[in-house]
DNA sequence: TAGGTCTATGCTTGTAGGCGAATATACGTA
DNA sequence: TACGTATATTCGCCTACAAGCATAGACCTA
């Protein structure tokens, strides 16, 4: 199988999508992304290697978390293929909720932050924002 | 299931792919992509299907036979969409023997001409120029 | 070492979809 | 009408893969 066609079938699911529309904003851990989907971890980290094999994602080990980021945006048709995603993501809704979504949970403190910052601590934070909104 | 899940999973096919590389040199009728692709008639056809309820291609019925092209190519996001396809054809083996094949039938006589061409004398033209090379 | 956090892997089930073979349909010509 | 050409559809088989559940592994801190 080809690399563009590794590339394709790495888009043909929703909810391999929708982490590329999260990974088009940086590198993100594995459960950030969790958090953001709302499906099982084991779920997420089927599609995560899914990309990875799919060669559209990179990730990198930093203590007990693992980074995820798109590979080589910048770079050949992979280039285009990211500047086509990004223009299809915007405004369509369920894409914006989620970019939505991590850029709060960003700013309420998400692991993408270098500090350490417990998991429990972390969650009641999230908890806490969503349910006064 | 949005539009863009729709494209993606379009794309998410060898033989598909081989298909939308060849509309992207033009409007092409099902038995000349059946040609180059060098499979069943069937098989074509369903794949032809599927991009239609992709959104990615459109066909019109001219007398027996029908002619497929891509879906507004200029338009939106699939604008970036075929640029990237098109980048990523080039240069990629399987599919520059695919249009290659497709340039010298069409020099040869296609079903893309307009001119009444019997069926058995193309492709005994086609097999002729084939077994010469 | 023990315990907590994050990630990966088996296992199973259900479903989408690719392909071959046969057949059906649409259209045109004689 | 009969026949040839192009396309579509049906059926059956099989593989890929998505998802849930349970468990294992990796890493950190105390």
């Amino acid at each position: 199988m080809n690399e563009l066609e590794q590339y394709c079938k790495g888009l043909a699911d929703r909810n391999r999508l929708r982490i590329l529309n999260l990974l088009l904003h940086g590198e993100l851990c594995g459960c950030d992304i969790q958090y953001v989907l709302e499906t099982s971890q084991p779920n997420i980290s089927r599609h995560l290697q899914y990309l990875k094999n799919s060669g559209l994602v990179l990730d990198r080990r930093d203590g007990f978390r693992i980074f995820y980021r798109l590979a080589d945006p910048m770079q050949g048709a992979k280039k285009h293929l990211f500047e086509f995603l990004q223009l299809a993501f915007k405004n369509e809704e369920p894409f914006e909720d989620d970019t939505k979504k991590l850029k709060e949970a960003i700013q309420h403190g998400s692991c993408t932050r270098t500090e350490w910052r417990p998991y429990a601590a972390l969650h009641r934070a999230r908890a806490g924002s969503a349910t006064t909104v």
